[in-house]
DNA sequence: CATCAGGGCCCTG
DNA sequence: CAGGGCCCTGAT
C-alpha cells in the first residue's frame, strides 16, 4: 500500500527531553514495523482504522511528525492521533521529581545522567503488544523476530512511504478467519492457540484499551490476566510499557533476574525488596538503569549481556 | 544421532 | 501449589 498523502504535526514534549532514547528501545527486539537511527524514526501505525506510515525527526527539543497516508485525513483524525503518540512515548510525562530524588543514586544517578530526558513507553497498541508479548514467551530473540517477521508477512500489511517499505500490524480481531492449524504452520507453536484467543476475544469486544488506561492497576492487572495466554511475566511488561504503571514490581523472570543482579550487586531473590529504595518510581528507576545497560552495549559490546541474552 | 532447556503459560492432581 | 506438556531451535 502506498501512502501518498502527508501532513506535519509538531510535537512539543516537556522538557528536558531525549529523542533516541526515547524513541528507540535497544533493549527490544527488532520488529519490522520500524526503523532507527539517529534523529530519526519511521514507525507503522493501525489507528482507528486506518494506515498510518509516520516519521518522527528530532528538533532540539521538539519532534517533527509527518503523517502518511492513503486518503487525506481529517484536522480530528490527526488531533486525536497526535494526542495517542504523546500518550504512548509519555511526551507529557514530568520527570522533575524522579530525577531529583535519585539523581544521586549510585545505579540509577549515572543513567539519568547518559539519557537524560528519556521517556518510558511503547509505540505499539495493547492487541499489538500482546501479540509481541505472545511471541516473547520461552523462546530466545532470534526465534522472536522469525515469529514476528513471518506474522507480519502473512496479516500485516505493507506499507510504502518516505522511501521505505514497513510492516503494519493487522487489526485487532483481523485474524477472525484465520484457523489455529494456519498459525501453527507458520513454526509458532503452542502460541498459535493463545494468538488465537486474543484476537477472539478483542473482536469480541471484551476488553477495551482507551477504559482500561482509566482504571488502576489492580484493575488492570486483573482484566489483563484474564487474557489467555497472558501470566505474571507477560503482565508486568504490558502493565509498565502499555499502560505506563511505574509503582509495582513483583516479579522478574529468571533471566531478568540474572541480568539486574549482576547490575545491582544484588542476589536474584532480594532484588525485589531491593528495588523498594525506589518507591513509586520503582520500575521508571529499574527502566532507566536497563536502557542504560542496553545502550552501552550498543556502543560497545558488553560480554557477558550478549551471552547472557544469546541474541 | 539424541537429549534438553529456554526471554511462560495452562492445566491437572 | 508442584509439576508435566507444549512448538520449535540451538547448544551439548
Amino acid at each position: 500500500m502506498k501512502l501518498t498523502h502527508k501532513v506535519t504535526r509538531e510535537l512539543r514534549p516537556t522538557t528536558p527531553f531525549n529523542f533516541d532514547a526515547s524513541f528507540h528501545k535497544p533493549a527490544h527486539f527488532q520488529t519490522g514495523d520500524n526503523i532507527w537511527e539517529p534523529g530519526m524514526r519511521w514507525q507503522t501505525f493501525w489507528w482507528h482504522d486506518k494506515n498510518l506510515g509516520v516519521t518522527f525527526k528530532s528538533l532540539d527539543q521538539t519532534v517533527s511528525m509527518e503523517i502518511y497516508s492513503e486518503e487525506k485525513l481529517g484536522p480530528d483524525f490527526i488531533d486525536g492521533f497526535a494526542e495517542e503518540i504523546c500518550y504512548r512515548y509519555c511526551l507529557d510525562l514530568d520527570l522533575s521529581e524522579f530525577y531529583k530524588k535519585f539523581s544521586k543514586d549510585k545505579f540509577v544517578g549515572k543513567a539519568i545522567k547518559n539519557l537524560l530526558g528519556m521517556r518510558p513507553g511503547h509505540e505499539n497498541s495493547l492487541y499489538e503488544y500482546l501479540i509481541i508479548g505472545i511471541v516473547l514467551q520461552n523462546c530466545t530473540v532470534r526465534r522472536s523476530i522469525t515469529m514476528m517477521q513471518t506474522l507480519f508477512e502473512h496479516y500485516g500489511i505493507l506499507l510504502e512511504y518516505d522511501g521505505k517499505k514497513l510492516w503494519s500490524f493487522w487489526k485487532p480481531g483481523g485474524l477472525k478467519n484465520v484457523s489455529e492449524d494456519e498459525l501453527r504452520s507458520f513454526k509458532i507453536g503452542y502460541r498459535a492457540k493463545f494468538i488465537k484467543r486474543i484476537d477472539d476475544y478483542f473482536n469480541d469486544g471484551l476488553i477495551n484499551e482507551s477504559d482500561l488506561r482509566g482504571k488502576d492497576l489492580e484493575i488492570q492487572k486483573t482484566e489483563l490476566l484474564k487474557l489467555y495466554g497472558v501470566g505474571p511475566a507477560t503482565v508486568w511488561y504490558l502493565l509498565f510499557d502499555v499502560f505506563h504503571q511505574y509503582d509495582f514490581f513483583n516479579h522478574i523472570s529468571p533471566w531478568e533476574q540474572k541480568i539486574y543482579s549482576k547490575i545491582f550487586s544484588v542476589p536474584g531473590d532480594e532484588l525485589i525488596k531491593y528495588f523498594d529504595r525506589f518507591g513509586r518510581y520503582r520500575q521508571l528507576a529499574v527502566h532507566y538503569v536497563w536502557e542504560d545497560l542496553w545502550w552501552q552495549h550498543k556502543k560497545k559490546p558488553i560480554l557477558w549481556l550478549a551471552k547472557e541474552v544469546r541474541v
